[in-house]
DNA sequence: GGAGTCTCTGTGAACGTTCACAGACTGAAA
DNA sequence: TTTCAGTCTGTGAACGTTCACAGAGACTCC
């Protein structure tokens, strides 16, 4: 029981090969009762193309590779990572692209990622939580490949476009609310020094307090809860008095309301907590968190739009960043 | 610039593209000296096979496909796929296969992903969230690929091999648990009854319970937090005495204690709390959750080896079933 | 010395498409 | 009538592999 060829609805149509081929793709040229004869054809036999056929000649892959470059295996846990995938999928699925994921945490496997892409198996890549001086990222513009990231990779911004929230606005508008309800002494627990998210949401937060802004309260974590919990251990121990802490995400400002509880603080009466990212734990800390929604779908949105515009042949485009917005719960 | 391909390798090397070709497929006649040169003119040539070229001729995919068939959107915040889709990926470049994303919500997405199944496009599939009647199941039955779930689908155990942890056994530790510590009525918010999760994570807990199980005390919910908070609130108000309640999930537990903090019960004093799978929001609640621990990585593992084993023609390939552990916090 | 077995190699024919080209037919303009 | 443009169709040649086959050489065994 073989599969159908474009050979078998050609004669079940009583059309030639190059004729079923013109009404797949869309060919303006074909006569109306060739059309619905080569259509019928089509669905009586159940005939499917055969991908590899067509991306043998027409030297187009039909996928698109998500690239997951998080060397630390723990975070893989965000969950923010499954709203980027089905988003991707779905606007793919619609220009009929397919996604393959794949991931980058070691040499071997960005060896494999590299690998891949030159062997002409994917029309472009889409990266993914890329740390600054990724050495994939380097390799990926030299094969010329159209890539774009999902948040800046740093130090690449004018080379690899991307899509992001206003990381630095966000974490103004979380430092100015803070500061507005009166806290007079704000630590902050940023995320790794070489992500977006990190240096960013510092940049914001410094921004905003000006020279209030002081190096002993700031402490940095790795976006995990436990780091979260211990970058506020050493906030406590350092400035016992502080009265409000940023944390750069949820995840950890979940660590550092742990750590605050043990700590006989309360919050936010003592001291009040805001995070980042608006992920589903924000509902389900005690107190309820109050943080910073970023649009991730939105964000999706845009990235593979980018990515299809480049596919598209586009010779310049603008990476995008999009507002977030001030979520006000109870920890702040 | 073109790509090199087998003919350049072998002109390079100064044999044939068999021989190339036999390199590449670790075929044993070949000897030393044209291994040897093979070895060397790909590396000189930069040569990457083309996967189109091979799978045309060898009818194979180089490929699976992971279907998420969650028809309600919300849910996929689950964390739990992050830990899945990584294992997956993981395991598949071992035996250098890609990982495609599909997602099959509606009838179109289900269509696209038997077209693509069809069209030979997947070596195997891997079933993720599969609810009870899911019409994809029956037809990707009837097209004869390899086809394993993560979890069981209802109704399908016999038909569609799976891995999954002990839903039953783990929800019988935690009533037992619950009834060890003395509580006397206890409830139970369950998944939604199309799923393994929430149908043996209730047979698990009336097993236990005997007929001290109660209709009364048992609420359904759709995995999602809100589902959580409103079955709790319905629990209460039917039976404002009772000091305990499971959760088949720690994102409706989260759910569940929110419901019951704005009750004025306290946790665990007046009421404990029991979750599942400790994910991690299991950690950020308060207090922090008396779980039930099911090792997704192993699980996944499974489905991967069981599917593996299928695409390489096992006849008969038995169903995984991994234990649970408990994991006791504050909450319980 | 011949037969038989291994090892190793090169070659032609697929695999299922798309694409460029050539040719046939139509209708309109010169 | 001829010419031209436009529409439609079929065909041969690629795309880059693998696979089966045939044949060459080396070695062993009678």
């Amino acid at each position: 029981m073989k599969r159908p060829t474009i050979h078998d609805v050609a004669a079940a149509a009583g059309v030639s090969r190059g004729t079923v081929s013109r009404v797949l793709n869309g060919d303006r040229y074909v006569s109306t009762a060739a059309r619905l004869a080569t259509e019928r054809a089509i669905a009586e036999t159940g005939y499917v193309v055969n991908r590899n056929a067509r991306s043998l000649v027409t030297q187009r892959a039909g996928s698109v590779v998500m690239v997951l470059s998080e060397p630390n295996e723990k975070i893989f846990e965000d969950p923010n990572y499954s709203t980027t995938i089905r988003t991707a999928i779905r606007r793919l699925a619609a220009r009929d692209l397919s996604l393959v994921m794949m991931i980058a945490g070691d040499a071997g496997d960005r060896d494999r990622v590299l690998r891949y892409v030159k062997g002409g198996h994917a029309d472009g890549v889409l990266l993914q939580s890329t740390h600054a001086g990724d050495p994939l990222v380097e390799a990926l513009e030299g094969l010329r490949i159209p890539a774009v990231s999902c948040g800046a990779v740093i130090g690449m911004e004018n080379v690899i476009p991307f899509a992001a929230c206003d990381e630095r606005g966000g974490a103004r508008q979380m430092t100015r609310y803070l500061v507005e309800q009166g806290r007079k002494k704000i630590a902050i627990i940023t995320g790794p020094m070489d992500t977006p998210g990190g240096i960013q949401r510092l940049e914001g937060f410094t921004d905003e307090l000006g020279r209030r802004a002081s190096k002993k309260l700031i402490e940095h974590g790795d976006w995990t809860r436990l780091s979260g919990e211990q970058a506020m251990a050493r906030l406590l121990e350092r400035s016992p008095d502080l009265d409000a802490v940023f944390c750069a995400s949820d995840v950890m400002a979940g660590g550092a309301l742990a750590t605050l509880r043990a700590a006989g603080r309360r919050v936010p009466d003592d001291v009040a907590v805001g995070g980042f990212d608006d992920s589903d734990v924000a509902m389900s800390t005690h107190p309820p968190l109050t943080t910073i929604r970023q649009p991730l779908a939105e964000i999706a949105e845009e990235t593979v739009r980018i990515l299809l515009d480049l596919i598209d042949g586009a010779e310049q485009v603008e990476s995008v960043t999009v507002p977030t917005r001030l979520v006000i719960r109870e920890s702040a």
